[in-house]
RNA sequence: GGCGUGGUACCCAAGUGGUAAGGGAGAGGUCUGCAAAACCUUUAUUCAGCGGUUCGAAUCCGCUCCACGCCUCCA
């Protein structure tokens, strides 16, 4: 039985989807006006392993992702550049993708762009004004918050708390200093649509609210995104979607936690993000993706250049008996067997159950983890002894990593050994095999200089890059 | 001020009433010409502190101390 907490009603439920076998997801996107950090990447793995072991469990999954491509931020750069705003996004927007790849993170079924709704967007404003929730002055559109009594329950405040710390743009003629923008009218050098509304673009609240009604339909199984966006982005999603259609939203709410840096919340206003091209530059993405999936995901998470190194000795551990596996003993024919068998082997289906029970209980991807490592030992013990359960481990350790995305095939660095080195190797391996141990160990000492790490083994000599 | 989160070994981290998962580091071992790597074994009578409830508490309740987040753009 899956369960997992839902923000919304502040307490662990028992997962039910709204149709039998099918989901309906709906994640937040990026603004993309500049590179992606180490918190975008938590999000977005969180989601991702949230969306795989759904799959893995047998559900049809629709997962709806957008990009926020026109926004405050995404103008005043190309108007510090002098671009077109969809100059600046398509590039991030591509930077996303090349990234998010890399993390193993799978595509949506669907990354709708604001830009591109535009019409869609006025509609429900213009439907929204219609049904006395929202009111035009001068061209800026408003939500009218008091008309709709719900408001607060997803980030548990009420009104009067609200008012006392709600802050009015000077120039901002609202009923209400909680009413938020859904259509902004367009100022000097700023992108607009011609609209019913007037010339502006969309607040940033309503896009998601028409995006996962319009593609996902009115209530939607699971709304997903980082834990800043519960107040006031998701608040506004609600009270946009539900005071339209007066049905409930979403079913189920999950944020994931922050990404600190020395015990401090990561932001750009701090200046302590680290983009991932500068990460991944240095690590391995699944080293990465590793150390996300070690905390829970509700949880803050502190990152640091240490965790990254612990788990790229970590990932070694699996990409080494990955390689192991792969010089087993076993014909085709055999291995086949094996894998059409897998149900036979009880250990093995035990430790497999347990990675689900981590997993039932609130996506506890750490003690699913955990069990990796079970098989991964069980499998290097047996390895030696016999061929065919190892294999077995192999192959059940291999499901259960690619649900949480990890796929460590993907990783083998080490493999690519330019032929220059391979033949260094081969002249070492001869040395050896001469009991030339003076050769061999002044070609270690090269091949070390050129950033390779020797290992010997009873097949050989191997390289790995340093 | 209001609302909320967390403090578990040297470091990270899971644990949500039944007697402390896992990873990194350290130590010992196997292998090896020597190394390195790899693999195996091992490392918390104790969970910030003090009280309480209970047959039983890291887990529930109360107080105290410490760290952090949201209430404004943020994944």
């Amino acid at each position: 039985m899956l369960k997992f907490f839902n923000t919304l009603t502040k307490r662990e439920e028992e997962f039910k989807s709204i149709e039998p076998n099918k989901i309906k997801m709906y994640v937040c996107g990026i603004t993309p006006y500049d590179s992606c950090h180490i918190g975008h990447a938590r999000c977005y793995v969180v989601f991702d392993t949230i969306r795989r072991y759904f799959e893995f469990l047998g559900y049809e999954i629709n997962y709806i992702q957008n990009f926020t491509d026109i926004d405050d931020k995404i103008i005043n750069k190309s108007n510090a550049l002098n671009v077109k705003y969809n100059e600046i996004s398509e590039k991030y927007i591509d930077e996303y993708f090349i990234v998010m790849d890399k993390l193993n993170i799978k595509r949506a079924n669907s990354n709708p762009k604001v830009s591109e709704n535009i019409d869609k967007i006025v509609t429900f404003i213009e439907r929204l004004v219609k049904k006395n929730y929202a009111y035009n002055i001068d061209g800026n559109v408003y939500f009218r918050v008091k008309n709709f009594e719900d408001y607060g329950k997803l980030s548990g405040r009420n009104l009067e708390e609200l008012k006392q710390g709600a802050r009015v743009e000077i120039d901002e003629k609202k009923e209400n200093p909680l009413d938020f923008a859904l259509w902004k009218k367009a100022k000097e050098n700023e992108p607009f649509w011609e609209s019913s509304l007037g010339k502006g673009r969309p607040g940033w609240h309503i896009e998601c609210s028409v995006l996962a009604t319009a593609n996902l339909g009115e209530t939607i199984d699971i709304h997903g995104g980082g834990a800043d966006l519960i107040f006031p982005h998701h608040e506004n999603e609600i009270a946009q979607s539900e005071a339209l259609t007066d049905k409930k939203f979403a079913k189920y709410w999950i944020h994931n936690g922050f990404v600190m840096i020395n015990k401090e919340k990561m932001s750009k206003s701090l200046g302590n993000f680290f983009t991932l091209n500068d990460i991944l530059e240095k690590y391995e993405p699944m080293a990465l993706r590793l150390f996300l999936l070690t905390n829970h995901y509700r949880k803050p998470l502190d990152f640091s250049d240490d965790k990254l190194e612990e788990n790229t000795k970590r990932l070694a551990k699996f990409t080494n008996f990955y390689r192991d596996v792969k010089n087993l003993k076993l014909d085709d024919k055999t291995k086949t067997e094996i894998f059409a068998n897998l149900k036979n082997f009880e250990n093995l289906e035990a430790m497999k159950k347990k990675f689900c029970d981590a997993m039932n209980n609130d996506f506890n991807t750490a003690a699913a983890l955990a069990e990796l490592h079970e098989i991964l030992e069980f499998g290097n013990k047996i390895k030696e002894s016999d061929a065919e359960l190892a294999f077995a481990s192999f192959l059940v350790l291999d499901e259960l990593a690619k649900v949480l995305g990890l796929n460590f095939e993907l990783t083998e660095k080490s493999n690519e050994i330019p032929t220059e080195i391979q033949e260094i190797l081969k002249q070492r391996d001869e040395a050896r095999n001469a009991r030339n141990w003076a050769e061999s160990d002044r070609l270690r000492d090269i091949l070390r200089q050129k950033g390779f790490e020797v290992k010997d083994t009873k097949n050989g000599t191997q390289a790995m890059k340093i």
